[in-house]
DNA sequence: ACCTGAACACCGTTCAAGT
DNA sequence: ACCTGAACACCGTTCAAGT
């Protein structure tokens, strides 16, 4: 009967629901878009509702950014801890990627210390793991995450002005600039290796 | 007689007194509060009268941004190499901290592509010099310019948090965090090193 | 547990017009 | 060259109240 319940269309939303939403409008048109107002319209609710969900917008868009990063995959154990870096950090762009200005999104929800950084936590311990001290790790772990935000941001943003018409394209190759960042980062990893 | 024109105060704005304003701002509140309506309370005149100035906020603030950054000083060129690309790191984070939320200015006007982003061609270029390829001296370019743009987005947007009282000190050392990661990246970039 | 009505104090931008 | 008046179409958030 539990089920039977859930499946009604009219049924009140719950906290997923609203993280589902959001994310629909970042796919179908952009940050810009995503007001409390509008996501309260998508949802068929007014907006103080959200409310009821969320304290404010910015934990709102904290839930979400974690929710979207909770998407990489923890690489095997049995890689080499260089590649193990090197996954993490694509799975990571390829999970921003998905779903349009979420960079931003990740970029502000750090920023705020509303988010759990978890995958910051799992590109350091995989550089732990593979031989780097503790704070060569999170120094490691810093520089990818920075960069695959910061560069991240760049594309959806130029992406999201192309789809509009706004401006041309940029000419920039964005998937090369973050390979030969990135391998940049990991050879400087590379150096710091004691075992 | 010029001079004499100049210095009366309620003369009209140019687009330096705008930016001023808006550093000032800045300096004296946050970025929360840099609008259009209150940038032009400041300056004596209605919101719309920005506009002729610039054609938008968006535009506005990659000036901002350009000018800020302006202040980073070259170094000379008889230092070394890597300590160039330290000094210049080092430099542009400094120029960022002076003014608060300014990291958040200067990365959506470099996502806006309305920036000029000198610095980063400042920065490749002593690469470059150093005996790093085009494309290794852009890729150590990418990866300082990110971590030093993304870690002060993280270290102002806690500052502001913490003047308004919103939230205790995170017990973060940020500049340790910039130096030991700015250390990786140069790490990386002595690896490429041919000559 | 989840939502509404009504309101407060704001936004960026445009247009025609003024000096 | 620089600015105003008036308007358009929005924001996030709060409060008391409803079922």
């Amino acid at each position: 009967m539990r089920a039977a319940v859930t499946t009604l269309t009219s049924m009140s939303n719950s906290r997923t629901d609203v993280l589902r939403a959001a994310r629909d409008i970042l796919r179908e048109h952009s940050l810009a878009d995503l007001s409390m107002r509008r996501l309260a319209a998508e949802l068929g609710v007014s907006p103080n509702a959200l409310y009821w969900h969320f304290p404010n917008k910015q934990t709102l868009l904290a839930a979400l950014a974690d929710d979207i990063l909770g998407a990489v995959a923890i690489p095997p154990a049995d890689l080499p801890w260089d590649e193990r870096l090197n996954l993490l950090a694509t799975g990571m762009r390829a999970a921003l990627l998905d779903v349009p200005d979420s960079a931003e999104v990740v970029s502000s929800s750090w920023a705020s210390g509303l988010s759990t950084k978890a995958i910051a936590a799992d590109i350091a311990a995989a550089a732990h793991t593979g031989g780097l001290s503790l704070r060569d790790a999170e120094a490691v772990s810093t520089a990818i995450c920075q960069l695959v935000i910061g560069l991240t941001i760049e594309e959806q943003t130029r992406a999201q002005m192309e789809r509009l018409g706004v401006i041309g394209p940029s000419g920039r190759d964005f998937g090369g600039e973050f390979a030969d960042g990135l391998e940049i980062i990991l050879d400087g990893a590379r150096t710091r290796r004691r075992s």
